[in-house]
DNA sequence: GTAGGGTTAG
């Protein structure tokens, strides 16, 4: 008051003193910087100051003017004093105010309280419906979202596009496909089916439930595309795993004129990772750089990934270490990096540095890629540590299944294949086909069979139709000169019908993709390659290479098992690498699925005999070999 | 006033 006092002119300050009451009345004109200037100033704490002086004097523009820079600074204190003003001076808000509270405890986190102001609104419209409904939706509350859409239909309220768009986020993933197939009904009645906003969730809709076609053609017949209807159908393709489509798709977009912002690159940059081409990554890193796309978190862990998939880690830390700020992803991309790469040590310090930092609390990722990383570095004793402290200790994390998978992991590859089928059988979770799976492959690398035996039955129990556990245990079997099992295991195979997976394997020369399934005959160079093949396997051979015939579970003779396992993908994309790159530079694989043991001894021998330091990358890690050793240990 | 796309793991 005293501080008011100096700015007021001589006639209010009198008014203060001698007559309040009056005073009251002509405030909003008699001073200087009024409610509503002090607002358009954003001078907050003073407004809301004059508010308690003005008491009943405030009014639907006083209130409207206060409100709008309490969300738009997310001020939950103020607007909260707001609120109770409003209370105390027995103001009833019209529905557009309530509908600002509405969104201003949405902004601020305050969900429940959002939500009482809606449950005491005495009048609703189409807008405080939607902002009540997008609330849950933003909290990822999928279900309570589509119970208050229901729930508004029933109240013959019509749902307006940005009710359609925000439910049909809500309906994204498998489980509310089937309502979101309906809401596409409702919307094909309503006339928004072809606004971009709607258009552009519900085609994503679509793509997250793994139906490309469908959002493929949503997309192709939207009256307009803007920088997020492209990017939604191209991250769609990189999601479910579609790498090349989603390449070519943003080639073609871009050739007709389409926008690009930070999210179009990081869905880009995951097809990228996915097909481990090096080249194109780093051309559109350059771009970005170029182009001054800010670098913002999201798209760094992008990159992050992306270089450590393409192989290159030391490109990942730079990335990692040049930001400014970084997320429990970015440490995480990081640490999974390190990881399949078999970098143990590099784990457990960049692990032991994201703890003294203590600006971001580790998540169930993060377990994972401590876990999985000590495992495929070998520090099995270290991993177990870690898990014991991060699931007892401090900020602990729940752990779920994945990470006892892991620790069966690490139990088994230190040998101790005994105290892992023990943990299997203690865990509070039911173990499932991977967690059975891994240990089945350290049965195999330690030659255990009667455990593997065990194992084995049960995993074919579970999960019949997988090939890979039949051509594991057949592995096993051979080993022990069981070929009656091996027999039997291959009749059970026919039996269950077994599809195997098309494996793929593929080389990135020269921005261009060279891919290669089973005995592929498709490559220009497709005699060289055989003949390359062939030239291998006699080498090779003299340096002490047997062929695996356990890993081929058809019912044929040696001879032609031998041809089947020199068909394999990776010995082909392995032979191209060698003849279409000059004599002693590196070569690089990728595989789609998990190396076999042939070819993991196959392309060892060739780092030895050939000279060349070979990288393949499988589904679960990568295998550096250099001089007829892998960095896996032979353990994977 | 209320709305759409994104990064790690599986």
């Amino acid at each position: 008051m005293f501080l008011m006092r100096d700015m007021l002119p001589r006639a209010a300050a009198f008014l203060i003193l001698h007559k309040p009451r009056q005073l009251l009345r002509s405030l909003s004109t008699a001073l200087p910087a009024s409610l509503k200037v002090l607002c358009s100033e954003g001078r907050l704490g003073e407004a809301v100051v004059e508010m308690a002086l003005l008491g009943t004097g405030m009014k639907f523009d006083g209130y409207d003017a206060i409100l709008n820079v309490c969300v738009d600074r997310r001020a939950l204190a103020e607007g909260q004093r707001v609120h109770s003003h409003m209370i105390k001076t027995c103001y009833a808000p019209p529905m557009y105010l309530r509908t600002r509270f509405i969104v201003h405890y949405v902004k601020c986190g305050r969900l429940v309280d959002a939500r009482r102001m809606f449950d005491e609104m005495p009048l609703r419209n189409v807008v405080s419906w939607t902002a009540i409904i997008s609330a849950y939706s933003q909290q990822g509350r999928a279900s309570e979202a589509l119970c208050l859409f229901l729930e508004m239909a029933r109240s013959e309220i019509k749902p307006n596009e940005f009710t359609f768009a925000t439910i049909l986020t809500s309906c994204t993933g498998f489980s509310g496909f089937q309502l979101g197939r309906q809401v596409h009904c409702l919307l094909l009645k309503s006339g928004f089916g072809a606004h971009i906003f709607v258009g552009s969730s519900l085609l994503d809709m679509y793509a997250k439930a793994g139906k490309m076609h469908e959002a493929r053609g949503i997309f192709e017949c939207l009256p307009e595309r803007d920088v997020v209807s492209c990017t939604a159908i191209i991250s769609g393709y990189a999601q479910l795993g579609f790498d090349e489509e989603a390449l070519e798709l943003f080639r073609q977009l871009q050739r007709e004129g389409m926008d690009s912002n930070y999210v179009t690159y990081a869905s880009l940059l995951t097809a990228i990772a996915g097909l481990a081409a090096l080249n194109h990554g780093r051309q559109v890193h350059s771009h970005i750089l170029r182009r001054q796309v800010p670098s913002y978190v999201v798209l760094q862990n992008s990159l992050i990934d992306m270089y450590s998939k393409c192989g290159r880690l030391s490109y990942s830390r730079r990335v990692f270490d040049d930001m400014l700020e970084r997320s429990v992803i970015s440490w995480n991309a990081m640490l999974v990096g390190y990881g399949k790469h078999g970098m143990g040590r590099e784990v457990v310090d960049l692990f032991s540095l994201m703890r003294k930092e203590n600006k971001v609390k580790p998540d169930g990722v993060t377990l994972l890629a401590v876990l999985s990383g000590c495992s495929h570095g070998g520090l099995e004793e270290r991993g177990l540590e870690l898990f014991h402290e991060m699931v007892n200790g401090e900020g602990k994390v729940e752990p779920e299944i994945e990470h006892y998978g892991c620790v069966v992991d690490l139990l088994a590859r230190s040998g101790q294949v005994e105290a892992a089928f023990q943990f299997i059988q203690n865990m509070p979770i039911e173990p499932t086909a991977a967690v059975w799976g891994s240990l089945l492959g350290a049965c195999r690398v330690h030659s255990n069979v009667e455990m593997g035996d065990v194992v084995g039955r049960k995993l074919l129990e579970i999960e019949p139709e997988n090939a890979g556990n039949y051509v594991i245990l057949s592995n096993l079997y051979a080993s022990a000169a069981r070929w009656e099992d091996v027999r039997n295991l291959r009749e059970l195979m026919k039996e269950k019908a077994v599809i195997k997976d098309p494996g793929r394997s593929w080389v990135d020369i020269d921005q261009m993709l060279h891919s290669f399934h089973a005995s592929d005959r498709a490559h220009p160079r497709r005699e060289e390659i055989f003949a390359k093949v062939r030239d291998l396997s006699t080498r090779l051979k003299e340096a002490g290479y047997i062929p695996d015939l356990s890993c081929v579970l058809y019912d044929v003779d040696d001879e032609q098992k031998e041809k089947i396992l020199l068909g394999h993908s990776e010995k082909l994309a392995l032979a191209f690498a060698l003849i279409a790159t000059s004599e002693g530079a590196p070569v690089r694989v990728i595989k789609n699925l998990r190396i076999c043991v042939d070819c993991h001894t196959f392309a060892k021998l060739v780092s030895k005999v050939c000279w060349r330091e070979i990288s393949i990358r499988d589904k679960n890690r990568f295998h550096h070999m250099v001089g007829g050793r892998c960095s896996c240990g032979d353990y994977w």
